[in-house]
DNA sequence: AGAAATAATGCAACCGGTTGCATTGTCAAG
DNA sequence: CTTGACAATGCAACCGGTTGCATTATTTCT
């Protein structure tokens, strides 16, 4: 006996109006408009609809008015311990306001990141563009087509939210004078980065100003094992201190550095970015304080504000970063 | 003089037809049945799809196909250092298939969990569920809804992805016992999960084969803030040894630990779970292996799977694990 | 040459909602 | 009593695609 017991297809709108005896259209707004009906009859669809388990379709409704109710996020690695906070506070705000938010990584691939946002683009009402390494005529091209807000890049007309690191790393880079240190080395991180050429303009222009000489070193991604590889490299160059575009290459560096035999900070000094580690490391890392799940927030805020309040002109959000001392820099070692 | 030069609606089918002098059926089929048209008209509508700019639009399709192309990923806790390599995993792959992903944070409450699943629900051709702390028969329940698969959770007739962490932590128990130690504690995560359980089961079979003693200690959510808290009361119960379970607790553990005094592994040995943090922490952290990358790829793959081939049974995948011996557990100490 | 099979394309309904406009019924003002 | 204003509801078109079926043109077979 075969005792299938409901019908899997879910309750639509027109079933509500049967049963409830009325029209589609007023099954409709007794959900987005019901001081259109009458007290009784909006009473009435809600208690039929709540009865068969009906639920307004999400993706019907957005064919319909053009509004999803949905936004983007897309970051270049969600591995990468500076994003989840981030992406956990923007999908946290998202989430109250009943938005369903995508999350895509690009993988530090521009190209990649382009194919994300197009695919995107018609399924929500915005976008957020985190740390993105795409050229500024791709980015204003996807304005274009969706409302859009960028965090940690800087495009003049376009919504952005900037965490400024240059005033910490500047800060970085007063302290490690202040050692003694006179030769220094900043690992670079990703080109496309704005981040990394806030940072490593900063470090150019402290040193300058500070008079030491400082050597860049480059890496492909920054990643843990990308800073070990680094270490070798810096050894040659005989700085007595290190400043890392973040703290996961900090952190390689790190463990790079010990496999040579080298200690920190005893022999080097070495400064990272973005905080991300927490105390975790040993020594403990001197870094750059981060304020990304602040960043993710006002984000989403910029979004949301931009759906509500219509056009939204040219923002541009500057938070600043301090310097955060731990265990990792010392006065430079007279034996170098 | 408004020199607006483009009009900003996106094309449609209709303007496709129109311009290449065919229905909108046969536009449609251009791009989903190529083979049931002729070769030339397939050119032509790609050709002046091309050129003016037409994308097929997904939530229109989705509507008449009732396939989104999307699937949601839904965890506890995006900031939780387990969870970003899985979802970059699934997303990674889901990305090669067209897929988008929906991600969710439940905070660890199932209310909030429910809530993201029904927003989800029909948005998506399908769900993947990790460590889910909803009761059973709401996972069944919105297995109905939509192909749903679970990481973490175990509950028959639904397809799943098991870490069997048990099998690392009874090895972390065995190697204690090795090290002398007769008196440990299990620092307990969240009740509701599944590896939790798994977990602690393991720990409490391990001892008692080995005739040691363990005493429970329980933590809200696996935070290092938690374990952190957790120290104080580590200490008044006497023991030599804690597995926490996980390393966000076991990393918190040794900073409050450190905090009363205490050094690891002299006074206690500690064991992690889930390698999150790789060999960061100092001194590094003996714990079990995670194989999130591996769990996130599956459970993508059952879910595409089950897309194409239609309905999928009663899987149930299981990955193990092994204990990494670093540097947190030692020999009991003999003053104590 | 005529019939039947086959290929290429169009017609029109459908997916599940929303919304401008028309219709009906009430009530108060003239 | 009209009549105009207003409240409550229905009609039907629309959003942008997909797809079963019908139609027409072209082969192929006997």
């Amino acid at each position: 006996m075969d005792d299938t017991p409901i019908p899997r297809a879910k309750p639509t709108i027109s079933q509500v109006a049967e049963t409830a005896g009325v029209s589609r259209a007023s099954v409709s707004r007794a959900f987005t408009n019901p001081h259109m009906l009458g007290e009784a009859t909006v009473a009435r669809i809600l208690g039929v609809a709540e009865d068969i388990g009906y639920v307004p379709n999400r993706t019907a409704r957005a064919l319909s008015t053009g509004r999803t109710g949905n936004v983007a996020l897309v970051v270049p690695d969600i591995a990468n311990p500076f994003f989840p906070p981030l992406i956990q506070a923007a999908q946290s705000l998202a989430d109250k306001s009943d938005f369903c938010v995508f999350l895509g990584s690009s993988g530090e691939d521009p190209a990649q990141e382009d194919k994300l946002l197009s695919r995107f683009s018609d399924q929500v009402d915005g976008m957020i563009l985190v740390s993105s390494r795409l050229p500024e005529e791709f980015i204003r091209h996807h304005a274009k087509a969706r409302p859009l807000v960028l965090v940690n890049r800087d495009v003049k007309g376009i919504p952005r939210v900037l965490i400024d690191s240059g005033g910490g790393v500047a800060k970085a880079v007063l302290h490690l004078a202040d050692l003694d240190h006179s030769r220094i080395i900043y690992l670079s991180g990703p080109s496309q980065s704005w981040s990394n050429r806030q940072r490593s303009a900063a470090v150019l222009e402290g040193a300058h100003a500070a008079d030491m000489v400082v050597e860049t070193i480059n890496t492909h991604v920054p990643t843990h094992e990308a800073g070990r590889q680094a270490a070798g490299a810096i050894r040659e160059t005989g700085a007595t201190a290190v400043i890392a575009f973040d703290d996961l290459l900090a952190q390689g560096v790190m463990a790079g550095l010990s496999g040579l035999g080298l200690s920190v900070p005893g022999d080097l000094s070495v400064v990272g970015c973005d905080d991300v580690l927490g105390a975790a490391t040993y020594p403990a890392l001197t870094t750059v304080s981060n304020r990304s799940v602040e960043a993710g927030e006002q984000a989403l805020s910029l979004l949301l504000d931009h759906f509500r309040n219509g056009v939204l002109g040219d923002v541009r959000l500057v938070m600043d970063t301090h310097l955060v001392m731990r265990a990792t820099t010392a006065a430079r070692s007279l034996g170098r």
